[in-house]
DNA sequence: TGTTGGATCTCGAGC
DNA sequence: GCTCGAGGTCCAACA
């Protein structure tokens, strides 16, 4: 990886036509070729950049990245404050924890944390609009859908209502009730379930884990 | 901006859970506080990261950055191989030219591109669902609804669709109907918009901006 | 191989 | 402040 910090233009023509008037920036090049021009501040997204496979041209303090579909970006350096290359070698990468689906495989694995005689019916229960992550029943054989998220927020509410509304007008399971449950549930989220009618609940991940775990067997 | 390329483990727990296992990389801290870690490769979104406003403690070899949100991004420096502090400034930041909004402008400006004697009854016509980005009335005084795009996908036709639907049940308009223009459209979207009675155009944004400019005045 | 939907989306406009 | 739509979206799972 090589880092330049350089007061330059830069001009994007491709998918769009940019350009970025003179200041100072640093230029990132990368082990695959590509490039990336960043400033100090804004998010992780560089102004302008070349996604690799590209190739990069460098004469007479301009450089020319351009790609196969046509793309060109030119970089004119009118002043080079640092030019330095690093070897940082292969990455192994991201490791995510996929919570959400953990979280549900927990929760069909464990109907009675919801009440006592619960039980599943199946989990990712398909309706026309898509899958509902938990169909349960209660205690007294009443259905339940139950929508998982991690963080509960309104988007995650709207969604459980629009499959309530579908599967109340299938007579074979109506009346279905429904519960939003989350690590961790917004005000805004909690107050807009309350008024449909939907009980929120809040799951602690790590404890759920150590009951999949059997350390725990209290409910 | 400050740049740090050292070997590094990472943590991240906020709106997921993520880790990076030791490896070279490059640590990118910027002068609004946000921190950005990238490999060698990939494209110009980091491995991980943490947005502004966040706060970065440093202390024995551990980069602690967290944000109001309670998301924690927690760096392991095992060695490092470059420390370097930079004086960017601001930026002036990046310029687009040829967006969608330019061609709606021109188009607005030009319904006679459309047709003879066709006229602009207005630009981002409000609905119910969203606004259309042309109203226009041909020769005859009918209305036409015009959907915009740079390029032209099927998920256009379908919001055209949605918007000719709807306005097609107000009597004080109906009936409506629609135009589907890009700079380029689709095999996929051309079928579906011919489908359903809706007219494709193609329009060249340089020759448009041409007849803005006053250069051609052909049609 | 195209297509679809999610994203620690980001970004900007409109309200 | 937020909500909504677009993005040089990118990205991966899936048909």
């Amino acid at each position: 990886m090589r880092l330049v910090v350089a007061r330059c233009t830069v001009v994007y023509a491709g998918r769009l036509d940019a350009r970025l008037d003179e200041a100072i920036r640093l230029l990132m090049v990368k082990a695959d070729g590509s490039v990336l021009v960043h400033a100090d501040g804004g998010s992780y997204k560089p102004l302008n950049w070349m996604s690799p496979p590209c190739v990069l041209v460098e004469r007479e303090g301009v450089w020319e990245v351009t790609n196969k579909a046509g793309e060109k970006l030119e970089i004119t350096l009118h002043e080079v404050m640092h030019d330095t290359a690093h070897e940082l070698g292969e990455d192994p990468g991201l490791i995510k924890d996929g919570v959400e689906a953990h979280l549900q495989v927990l929760l069909s694995e464990r109907p009675q944390v919801f009440g006592e005689g619960w039980t599943l019916v199946r989990r990712e229960h398909p309706t026309a609009i898509g899958p509902v992550d938990l169909l349960l029943r209660d205690h007294n054989g009443a259905y339940v859908a139950v929508e998982i998220k991690r963080r509960g927020e309104i988007d995650g509410v709207e969604q459980l209502t629009r499959y309530l509304d579908l599967m109340n007008r299938d007579p074979a399971i109506s009346p279905v009730r429904g519960i939003f449950a989350a690590q961790e549930i917004k005000p805004q989220a909690k107050t807009l379930a309350v008024d449909r009618g939907i009980e929120c609940k809040v799951f602690d991940y790590d404890a759920l884990r150590e009951i999949d775990d059997g350390k725990l067997r209290l409910f």
